[in-house]
DNA sequence: CGAGGGTTTGAAGTGCATCAAATAGTGTGG
DNA sequence: CCACACTATTTGATGCACTTCAAACCCTCG
């Protein structure tokens, strides 16, 4: 179950943007030292603060990325699913990962190695600029995020949640599938879990959207919209959650 | 008052980490194209979603970089002295500030053109991994802080804000002196002034600290440390706020 | 069917925001 | 050097949002 299909794994990474730019010839050579690993749920992949020698491209499942204290409480950085990365930002950290990660759900990953990457990104200025590119749409998201948290409340911060992971060009009555389960979204937003059931009963009054399980559907997005959007400083059409 | 010494200009870039791994005659060439700039308390310099084409370091005075919603609510993004740079992020960005910056007290900089460093990031990999890792500096800060607004309360938040001002390796008492009014403080905490004032207070009840205006005296360390650092996930001796 | 996790609901408490007003501090012109 | 104006800061009173603890409910899966 470790040692995954370089063929496999190639795919996987031509389907990244940063790995666009590089030649077929470096992306090969990087699948050939790729690992496919699988991780039963809240089993703890990395440390923050733990040396770091290889990076993550997720195949499926969940993956919870977060900072801990000493006394257990933590703080979610981000939850990821099928296609993200992580990992790879040891490489500025003096190969130090930032944060911690654990499966939230049985996922499985690709494994790659920190060195190669570094190597060629030091050699690469389009692979360079490319990086430098993701991490600040990263780091654009955090601050987002950041501002969510200050100046939203948390019926707006689902509806936002919501609205990212919609096609926002849609006319007329949507369906929106949550990626994960309520209580691992209500960490991701910052929140607790009866906070988060409660907050989303209340968008439900407010605009008149209907939750079944993980599916919630809409009329229209416009009421959302009206309900989250003012009190964010994007326009509408905003950044989705996939794109990272 | 708008065109400045490039002799001066130069000096400033070379206290800067990123331009200290580039040739002198890069730098050289940057500065000449510098422009010192002076802004009167509350003027704006730049919007969130605005046409980039110059980055800026900050001489003196503050600059508050922040996020703004239609109603006029606001989310400090961050606050700079001396030596910060800001709006370079926006190469990566399609030329588009990610947020808006404004004097919050009578301010100089330097502004520089974007499309030199931008050049020159594409032409020398070092300069590009320096950004990278300055990026990945101001990502991981940027986590803390959400860590922080997540896990820390009012006090704590203060507490550990005073903990990275001060000479972390001192022993015994230590001065900590506030860099910007108390007001901007607490906006860069994500709280009211109000809320700041109690807090403080709070603070001096439980650690027996001393405010004096803008001075902060502590005996020890120790006592800030007890209070502050078990609601976070560094250790102790963390990174300072002036490392960006 | 029954066990266990996810989710919802209820009741009570806490922390921060808000509004209002007093106080301290700073710079100004007389 | 003082009085005034203006701003920063503190203090008080109240309300709301979210958390916490507890218990019920629901759903899935063995």
């Amino acid at each position: 179950m470790s040692v995954g299909c370089p063929d496999t794994i190639k795919a996987v990474l031509d389907q990244r943007s940063v790995f666009q730019v590089c030649s077929g010839g470096f992306v090969q050579s990087l699948a050939e030292q790729g690992r496919v690993m699988a991780l039963r749920k809240g089993q703890v992949l990395l440390t923050s603060g733990g040396e770091a020698s290889r990076f993550y491209i997720v195949l499926n499942g969940w993956v919870k990325l977060y900072r801990e204290t000493l006394d257990g409480a933590q703080a979610v950085v981000d939850i990821l699913t099928a296609g993200h990365m992580f990992g790879e930002v040891a490489v500025f950290e003096g190969d130090i990962y930032p944060y911690s990660a654990e499966a939230a759900e049985t996922a499985q990953l690709v494994s790659l190695p920190l060195d190669a990457l570094k190597a060629e990104m030091e050699g690469n200025p389009r692979l360079a600029m490319a990086m430098m590119r993701s991490m600040a749409s990263g780091r654009k998201r955090q601050d987002e995020e950041l501002e969510h948290r200050t100046l939203q409340n948390a019926p707006q911060r689902i509806g936002c949640f919501l609205l990212r992971l919609a096609d926002q060009n849609a006319e007329g009555a949507v369906d929106i599938h949550l990626p994960y389960d309520k209580t691992l979204v209500a960490s991701r937003l910052g929140m607790q879990p009866e906070t988060f059931s409660r907050a989303l009963a209340k968008l439900k009054k407010e605009t008149g959207l209907r939750v079944k399980g993980a599916t919630i559907s809409l009329d229209s997005l416009d009421q959302l919209v009206r309900y989250s959007c003012s009190a964010c400083s994007n326009e509408f059409p905003c950044s989705d959650l996939k794109s990272c």
